[in-house]
This record gives structure tokens, sequence and C-alpha cells, in this order.
DNA sequence: ACACGGAACCAAAACGTTTTGCAAAGGAAG
DNA sequence: CTTCCTTTGCAAAACGTTTTGGTTCCGTGT
């Protein structure tokens, strides 16, 4: 390990002082040092090969230029991994280095890598949880500033991006009366989350918004897995008079829902056009045909949550906003017209 | 934000020398400050939620406490999830903290991402692929202990961790023979990677050590997707001889494999028994009936990776070790007897 | 000739720790 | 009463930056 080539090795090759160094390569417009100084500086510090301790840096300016990431769970689901790199990707853009951390459930766990990220002194945090949901700030983030990640709280004052549920739903429904449907099953999420209610509302909208009068018999809830998906499609599609078009709570659950079609005997998207929630393309691109489904915009809201923590970090006083992004249609295969 | 409390606010508040409150805090066995005056301290720093400034101890000590994980991507796959989750878990146990750094397929991305981790004095680098593969170490990263995770290299002084792809084949063959099957039909990747080549091997091994001869007409090799595993099935399934049970490369061609048969009207396992490799749950454990598989180990090779890394750090010297490991049998329900 | 101002640069302090070398106090041995 | 440890404590230096407050030098207006 060679040693590290310090500022004061740039300043003497280049024989001038550290100040001036400083000077040459901090200040983009240098009123302290004259210009062919500065040049001849930055071409010394490159060819040395020198890169500025952040340690230090940070310990002189206090700012360390990172950030932390804190989330709930990191596993089956590949969301995680699109949070985490739009939320990387973000900070590279502007110069700085996200921490993560995870928790699990645990949250004495999740007090204590806070008290953690606090001691690396990161200059803002990203709280973030893998699906849609309501949470408490946990007291020890108080005083950093913080953006919330697929979570929303009751406070006010703290800023958050979250998926419209409403809107996701909305657009995949429209793909569906676009299509010509207008006998529209819906199959829905047993849990009390706001994913629940909010595709819900947005089912019904959709159909009010073109007058289609909804039988409350084509409404389903089942489990959010795909045996749940499954069984509450082969019902649906079981009825005398069954929908032509299913619209799902996630692609879990339109998995669930092909299955109870190929048992059926049934064609997609001839004998019953399909639509899920969520486009986790190991399942809605490796169905047969490929699920026609509404993205969640992970990569994206990462990038959203860094850029708005930087924006608090670097000048401060912008109102706090909650922000719920659109989502968007990711067309496959799985939707036809009705059958005639 | 109030002002951040610092050793000597505690130093003041417990009525004795920076150097003591330092001493107390550090040393294990404190041969500097009495026991007694140790405690007095302690109580007194956690009274004052004291927290270490870890910029200025890493300055000081040049250690920084920070691990950097380079991978190339983050997608798609959760794996990237479950590897990150293990070198968070392992580092957080032993006091260190990771920054995670993705650069896609760019290297002059990477380069310079490698070049911000060396920035905030990163004490060593896990260098991961989210698939096994051969690799050749960034210069960038001389003189940084690093590690290999999921990728291999030719330089022996270098410690890595891949799964085991032979064992992993073995594993899987193991588990269709005990079930009762000789006729074994292989569906391999066509792409020239370790793994193609390893669970090919692997498959043989079980074969021949069970005294079983092989078809060469049951081994097929198809793009690494749904539809490659699914027409390569299609293609075994309608022989007059065909296999009563499939070896699959991946989970996804293993997803195929099922629709092949579901359009054959064959029954799983009944009909045709089908293992695969990944153990991707989402995939696995939607599947109908669920994928038997082999899983491969991402969490435990990143904790693996970072132990190894840290090791190296505290107490150099150890020769570096190329690890292979061994891959779990998950057993669902995708294999039965062969039909009688 | 003199004061004044601007340009170019530098010395030194500061950020919050850890650790080395030293000092004071107390006790035991001579 | 010295002398010499041992125990306990402290002051100060060091880590690598950034930035404040100069200082030097030179030119210009009076």
């Amino acid at each position: 390990m060679t040693t590290r080539v310090g500022i004061r090795e740039v300043a003497k090759a280049a024989g001038v002082s550290v100040t001036t160094v400083s000077h040459a390569l901090n200040d983009a417009t240098s009123s302290r040092v004259k210009a062919e100084t500065q040049q001849h500086v930055r071409d010394v510090a490159k060819n040395l090969g020198y890169a500025p301790n952040r340690l230090a840096s940070g310990l002189r300016n206090q700012r360390s230029q990172i950030l932390g990431l804190v989330s709930d769970e990191i596993t089956t689901t590949p969301f995680a991994g699109a949070m985490i790199r739009g939320a990387q990707d973000a900070a590279y853009e502007r110069g700085y280095v996200v921490m993560v951390v995870n928790s699990g459930l645990d949250s004495e766990l999740e007090h204590r890598e806070i008290t953690m990220l606090q001691q690396h002194q990161v200059d803002g945090v990203v709280y973030a949880r893998l699906y849609h949901q309501g949470v408490e700030l946990p007291p020890a983030l108080a005083g950093i500033p913080t953006v919330l990640l697929d979570a929303v709280t009751g406070d006010p004052t703290v800023s958050s991006i979250v998926p419209d549920e409403v809107d996701a739903a909305e657009t995949a429904v429209e793909a569906l009366i676009r299509a010509g449907h207008t006998r529209i099953g819906m199959i829905n999420n047993v849990d009390d989350i706001p994913a629940t209610h909010g595709r819900l509302e947005g089912f019904h909208n959709a159909l009010r918004r073109h007058g289609i009068q909804h039988d409350p018999r084509h409404l389903v809830i089942a489990e959010p897995e795909t045996s749940g998906g499954r069984e509450a499609a082969l019902a649906l599609l079981s009825r005398p008079d069954p929908p032509t078009a299913l619209f799902c709570f996630s692609d879990r659950m339109a998995m669930g829902a092909y299955q109870a079609a190929t048992a059926l005997g049934l064609n997609i998207p001839d004998d019953v056009s399909i639509v899920g929630i969520d486009n986790l393309e190991l399942i809605s691109d490796s169905l047969w045909p490929g699920l026609t489904t509404v993205a969640l915009p992970h990569y994206d809201m990462g990038r959203w949550a860094v850029n708005r923590v930087l924006d608090d970090i670097e000048n401060p006083g912008r109102p706090p906003e909650q922000v719920r992004l659109e989502c968007p249609l990711v067309e496959r295969g799985s939707v036809g017209p009705p059958r005639a």
C-alpha cells in the first residue's frame, strides 16, 4: 500500500502552499488564485493521482457527503434493488454516496443502525419501505434531513413519495376498457393497506368514468399470493356470467389467474384478458403470453427521494411535499378484445 | 438541530479530561483509568447521548470502518438484494457499515465510483457480480483489501466465493434419481459461462455415480429465458421416448418447462418431474405445484465475503482462498416418482 | 514621495477524535 | 526523609482538509 498522496505532497510538487492547492482545486471561479497557477496545480494533482480525503474534509466542513438509506427488508422482490439503484444513481450524480442499512422488523436494531449512520455523520437519510405503507418516523432521526420512500406518515413536515395507487389502478382498468371490455372482474388483496383501498378506488373510478355498471359479485378478495389469485380467478371464471377480463391486485395474483384460466381451458387473451400491477419482470415477462401490467416505479422513487433530501440539505427551507408518482402501463400480451 | 454533543462535553460533565473519557470509552480493559471512573464516564456519556464522530476517529486512526460494495447491476432479480443484505448484516455485526455502488457495464463509471470509495477511505471492498463469472480486478482497487463475490479471477492472491455449480447440479439431479427417475433430460443454457459448464458436469457426475446411461438426445440447450425453457421442454417431451424428469438450468427455464407440460396436457409431477436451480421464490413459490429447486446462496456469500475482507483487514497475512459454496435443495412439489 | 488598493499567495487555526509522553499523588521500601 | 514504583490523570500533537486573516508585492493616483 503506497502511502497515500495528500494535499501537502501536491503543494510541494507544484511549488505552492497547501492553501493555494485547496483553492485551485475547489473554487470553480478562483478569485484567490491566478488561472494559470490553478491549471498548473490541477495538472500536478492529476499526475500524482491525488484524491482528497473525505474524512478530513467532512470533518472540516461538517459535511460528510454521505446519505443513509434505511429500509425494512431487502428480500424476495427485486423492488429493493431498484430503489437502491435509483437512490445510488441520483446520489452519485451529485457527488454523494449512500450507506445502506436494513433492519428487518426489529425496531431495536433499527435504532442502533440509525445511531451508526449518525456516527458517520450522514448528511441526510432516506427512510424506505418496500411496499407502500404508513409509518412513524423513528425519533432517532430527529434533526437529520429525512425523506420517506414508499411510505407516508401523518407528519406534514416530512416529504415523501409513494406510487399513486388510485392512478395505477385506473391505468390498468382503462387498458381493459380500451380493448372493449365491460364485464371486468377485480381480484383484490385482503390486507388492510393503502394499496388495497387505492386500487379498489381506482377500479371504480375507471368504470364510473366510462359509465360501466359494476356487478359487485365480480369483486373478490383473497390472500395476496399466487394461490389466492388462482382461487379467486377460479371462482370468478366459473360463474354463469363470468367477467371477460380480470384486474388483479398484483402480478403474483395475476399469475394465479393464469393458472386458473389454464385449468379451465381458457385461452389468454382470447377467452379472458388479464392485467396486474407491479411489473415484476421475473413474472410478467415469463408468463405466456406476457402479462400486461402497471409498473411500480421504484427506481424513480429512489431517485426522487435522494434528490429531495439533497435539495433540503443544500438549500433548506423549501416546503415539504407529499408526492404520489404516476405508474406507467407496460403492455405485453395478456389483453385483447372480448370474445364477440 | 441541537448542537451535537462531543467528547469535550462529556469530559466537562463528568469532571475529567477528554483523554480520560476516550480511555474510559474505548479501552475494554482500562489500564489507564480506574474502574469506578470508567463506569462514571460511561454513564455520563450515555445520559448525554454521546455518539462519537467517526469522521474524526477515522481520520485519527486511519480506519474509516466503512466497506465498499461494488456490484455490476442491481436489477430484475432479487439476488442483489440478498447479497447486499448478507454483506450488510455481517458488516453490522463487526461494527462496520457498507457503501453500495453500482456501475452497470460502464467501466469508466466504475472507475470513478471506486475513486469515490477511496476518497471515503473505505477499509476494504467487496467486488460483486450478480451471476457467477470470471472478471479482472479493476486496477483502481490495487492496494485495497478486496474480495470477490460471485466472481472469480485468475489471480490466486485474491479471495473469492462462488456457488459450487457442479455440486448444485448434482444435488438437483440426485433428487430426481432418488425419486426413481432414470430417463432424465437436461435443459442447459446456451451461454458460455461457468454455470453452464459446471451444471452440465454435475449432471453427468450424478448419472455416472448411479450407473445411469445418458441418452445424448435428452440434452438440449437454449436461451436462458422462459421461452427457451418452454421450447426445449416441448421438444424433449414430444419425443417418442420422452424423459420422465427434466433438470433445468434455471428456475426461469423451469417455468418454461411447466408451460410446455401444461400445453401438452402433462401433469407435474405425475407425468413429468421438474427441478430447477436458483430458488427465485417469486417463481418457484408461485408455480403450481411449487418448484423443487436448488438455492443459490447469495445471502451467505454476501456474509462470507465481508467476513473475509474484515479478517484480511483486521489481521492480515492469512492466505487467500477461493471458496465454492454448496447449495441446498429446496423441496416443493415438482418431483414425484416416474409413472409406472 | 507617499498612501492606497488589489492581486497573489501563505501561515495558522479549526474540525473531533486518539494516543504519547509527562506529571502529580500516593504508597512501599530503604 | 529519601527514593522509587504504581496509579491516575492531563496537555498536546497528530490525522488531512478548508478558510480566515494576514503579508508581500506591485501598480496607480495624488
